[in-house]
DNA sequence: CGCGCCATTGACTCTGGTCAACGCTAGTGG
DNA sequence: CCACTAGCGTTGACCAGAGTCAATGGCGCG
């Protein structure tokens, strides 16, 4: 039946926040939505005429420099929400890094839904100042940390995020391609590939298709964590 | 007197959301402080008792590693509000680059306001989407910018917000030391140096003592925004 | 006057970027 | 069924932008 009530995401996202009452409420209001991989759900500066809850999947968030430099932002994962800002335009663009499933609300009917619910939008304001707290430790990350030490957070943020949604397991999967681990860490594809290699050598992983097998977690984390 | 009514900040800070009647109401709840320069508001992962609203000054928003390197997420000027995430402890620390004037509010005493108060949850809500698209554009910068981008960046980012809280001028002050600029722009101080030397000897800038004059703003803004 | 702090400048180093070759794998078409 | 290709990832050789280390300068303050 595809209903808000049994939603798989339903307690890690922002309708956490709704009563069974207004669950029901939100789910006539919803568009659920598939992006296929690589296909984007919206792009910088363009009308922000719809939200996202993604329920599936993960998204990369980006911005471009003129000259095609690209810095993503961050990956969203099931649970996230898009839109938070609640702003006219985009400040970011989004697209899908594997097939992904969302709820799409229109901005103005998720607004007008907003202005009644003062609990969800202090979850809402929960979710931005976490958001916000990320995006201050990316930016020590950027700012202030070996290459090494990039890869390595990386590696342990994923599995931290990845067990919020139910996945443990000692093989992390990386959806993402080495660019874009490249282009969120501030790196070269070239510097990404050598630092996996240099941490295979020394026994803290092995690469496999499509992830990594944390093979010495204490020593990525050691490292993160430097 | 000192009160709400007639503060400086009161249009552009998070106070603009509420009602005469109100803004009564909060004056009673605040605690008016001063800090001196260099000296410390909150540091992070202390309990975080108090929010705060700055009126006068400027504030750095620092993270620090384990070894000392330290990371400034951001500077905070008049009409900026600490303290937005509403969490116990706080994700940041804070010290005064110049004297500096507040409005202190016990946290719990602000978030039992707040939650009468709906119009003003979405100001904050608005604030901390704000900071986190500033955020954004940090990490491009610190990802994907040269050192003169960075700088350029800096410059006008600046001009635009002291604009913002009245003050326009050719001559753009910088409160902050080499060191803090630095450690904003994940750069070292030698670094800063030589690129404002750089940008003097092209003539885009003269450096006076505590800040510079822009004499080639579009020389600037084209770095800024290339 | 002299001390200390901060900023500037120079010489040299090094981490990570650039450029280029090569390999692997999946998908395509003969 | 296998040869060919395209795209992604890995590796190597070399390079450059920013970091490090060190000396010097300027200024405020005791």
């Amino acid at each position: 039946m595809n209903s808000c009530t049994d939603c798989r995401v339903r307690g890690i996202s922002v309708c956490s926040a709704l009563e069974p009452q207004e669950l029901s409420e939100i789910d006539s209001l919803s568009h659920p939505t598939t992006y296929a991989a690589k296909t984007t759900l919206f792009s910088q500066d363009e009308p922000a005429n719809a939200v996202f809850n993604i329920t599936e999947g993960v998204v990369r968030l980006y911005k471009l420099l003129p000259d095609g430099r690209r810095q993503i932002v961050g990956f969203a994962l099931a649970g996230d929400f898009l839109g938070l800002a609640l702003l006219d335009h985009y400040g970011v663009s989004a697209d899908a890094v594997t097939d992904t499933k969302v709820c799409r609300f229109a901005r103005s009917t998720f607004t007008t839904f907003l202005d009644r619910k003062p609990h969800l939008l202090r979850r809402l304001h929960e979710f931005a100042s976490h958001e916000l707290s990320l995006a201050q430790d990316q930016m020590v990350l950027l700012g202030r940390r070996t290459a090494d030490e990039r890869i390595a957070a990386f590696l342990m943020s994923l599995v931290e995020r990845f067990a919020r949604i139910g996945h443990t397991s000692i093989t992390l999967p990386l959806p993402m391609s080495r660019q874009d681990i490249a282009d969120f860490l501030g790196l070269t594809i070239e510097t990404v590939s050598r630092t996996f290699s240099k941490l295979a050598k020394s026994g803290a992983i092995v690469v496999v298709p499509d992830g990594v097998r944390l093979t010495n977690l204490p020593q990525i984390k050691a490292l993160a964590t430097k």
